[in-house]
This record gives structure tokens, C-alpha cells and sequence, in this order.
DNA sequence: AGTGTAACGCAACTGAATTGCATTAAACCC
DNA sequence: GGGTTTAATGCAATTCAGTTGCGTTACACT
């Protein structure tokens, strides 16, 4: 039956990029690789957990990819460098397609919730400031052989909610 | 025997500072909780694990205390603002005397190797830079009723060893 | 087509952290 | 001082994210 499946789409994708970027890196193009970046890449706003991906991926297909799969398959992409990886304050990792220009998206985690809220532009009065400093400690690292980087900014502390003795 | 203990030893702690963080906070004065704030303190410059934390107090002294009963006691030092608590590249948590001036010491975590390297004068050009945004940021949550705040700056990657193919 | 090896799937395991519950001892009140 | 309240402790059992071992499958390369 495969001798006489269309060899491309009609939406153009002849050689689908995501494969390009698989075999890039060093990778092989399964199904599951594919399938987990492509989809990672059609959200690169946000980051997702290994149970979030898992379940996302299960529900819109017919794709029931194995939990340890996913785990060594994620843990590969971010080793090339094709995924952000960082631990969350509930100490779960959370894995983002590699955003191409490096944000350092200021946010504030709560020791005590562990809501983890952006900090957007009136909480951060000089985020020209923070870009800059972001900009000098990229080029640096870059300078020494270091890739996949990215920028991390944080504040932590207990939130207001959390702070006030307790309710009446 | 507590009728003719000295009040307080030749050294003057008339009132250890200690239990006046402790009351302060809300928090009662036992001797595990003296003991664990009064050993991050003496070691502030630095953050511990619970299990590094465990091995040191009961190495340097009679205390054996119950791993769990550390667990929950750190936990409500952070509560309340004594701690500064971060979770390391490995997803464990690292625990430290919260820093009075509240520095936002940069660092770059491997995503491969899983080491965590201080970001050192060379690296970071404008550390002044950051130092405002940081500076911006908490004066504004802190006007919101946030408490205990401390910032992190951290630059994620995969450093020039873990970057290069492999080794002859 | 044949072959080496990356990637897969299952089961068993680790290690940090949490929960339940009975016990101890600060803190508060009289 | 004695009595009460409840925060804090200790132990056992459990959770939850992530890992390891190992036999099997299927890319990639000639």
C-alpha cells in the first residue's frame, strides 16, 4: 500500500522541516520523534510536563506512545538542543521547543503555593535592563562552545495571598 | 538539674537572636529548630540539600533528628521567610538562610550534565544591569504584600563538554 | 537485501518528598 | 505551680517523577 500514497501533501511539505531538524541533529525520524517535536513545536509558547505531553499526544491520536519512551525521546531532544528543559517550583521538568530568540520571560514562584504567575510590564519597570544583561551573559557563553542556551529570570518568595496570616 | 544552670554562658546570648527570629516568626523555640536556623545562618553564604543538611547536624553534634521531622521543619522556616528555597538541576530542592540583601547571583545550569557553575565577573558584563531589573521587580511585588523575596537569574544550556560530539 | 545500532516497550527499581496517626512538649492561662 | 491547647515530633507507609535493565523492533547505511 505504500507504493501508491502521494509522496507529498498538497500543502507543500516536501521534505517536511521537522525531519530536517531531526536528521540535523543527529536523530533518527521515527514516528514518535516526529510526532513529539512537531507538536511541542506547534506550541512553543508555553512549556508541558512529561504526563501533560503524554496525555496530550495520546488524546489527539492514535499514537499511545510508552512512558519511558517519551521520557528518553524528550531527554534526547534537549540534549541537542532542540528543546528548553527547566524544574518548575513542584519540582517537575517542563520542556518547550527552543525559542529562537531567547526571552528571559520574568516570572515569580511561590514557596508556599507553588503558583508560578509572569511578571508583565508593570511588575517589571527595566526589562530593557534584564534583556541587556541577558544579551551580554548569551554572547559569552556562546563564545565558548555553549548551545541551546537560554535565559531564566526568577523571583521567588511567598505571595501575598500565601503571606497574610490566615482568613477569619 | 535546670535550678542551677547558668541563665547565660560567659559569651553573652542573653536572649539568643535565634528564638527571636523563631518567636518572631511565629514558630515555637525547640531545639531542632534552633539547631537547623542556627546552622544555615552560621553557613549562609551557601544552600544544602535536606540530605546534606541531615548528615551535617547530626554529624556535629548529639542531634538525630527524624528525617521527616527536618522535612516539615524546613518547610515552615521557608513559610514564613527564614529560608530562601530553589530546586537545583536535579530536582531537588537546595535550602539557605534568606540573604538580607537579596543578590540575584547568576548561574548556568547543564541541561545535559546536570551541573550547576556560578556566573562569574568574565560572563557577566552587565551585572549592574541586572542588578536594576532585579532591584525594579522586588520593590513592586513588595508593595503588593509579598514577603521573602529573593531573585534568580539562571542561563540553561548544554555547556562546551556535554556540546561536543564525543571524545577520541 | 543485509547489518549495525538507535530507538522502543515492558517490568522492576530509585530517591526525594508527602501523608496518616499516635506521642511529646512548647506556649498560654488560671 | 498545675492544666490545657495545639504545634511539633517520630515512625510507618505511600506517592510521584524519573531511571535502569534487557530483550525486541525498525531506522540508516553500505
Amino acid at each position: 500500500m505504500a507504493s501508491l500514497q502521494p509522496p507529498e501533501s498538497v500543502t507543500l511539505d516536501v521534505l517536511d522541516p521537522i525531519d530536517a531538524l531531526l536528521s540535523a541533529h543527529g536523530l533518527r525520524r521515527t514516528a514518535a520523534a516526529r510526532r513529539v517535536l512537531g507538536w511541542l513545536l506547534a506550541h512553543a509558547d508555553t512549556s508541558y510536563t512529561h504526563a501533560q505531553l503524554q496525555t496530550a499526544l495520546s488524546g489527539e491520536g492514535p499514537l499511545a506512545l510508552d512512558r519511558v519512551t517519551l521520557y528518553r525521546l524528550i531527554d534526547r531532544l534537549t540534549q541537542v538542543g532542540l528543546l528548553l528543559c527547566r524544574v518548575d517550583a513542584s519540582r517537575v521538568r517542563r520542556y518547550q521547543a527552543m525559542p529562537a530568540s531567547v526571552q528571559a520571560m520574568p516570572h515569580f514562584e511561590c514557596q508556599s503555593c507553588h503558583r508560578d504567575s509572569p511578571l508583565d510590564g508593570a511588575l517589571m519597570g527595566n526589562a530593557d535592563d534584564l534583556e541587556r544583561a541577558a544579551q551580554s551573559a548569551l554572547a559569552a557563553l556562546k563564545a565558548l562552545g555553549y548551545q541551546g542556551l537560554s535565559v531564566d529570570f526568577a523571583v521567588r518568595g511567598v505571595c501575598a495571598d500565601c503571606a497574610t496570616p490566615s482568613a477569619p
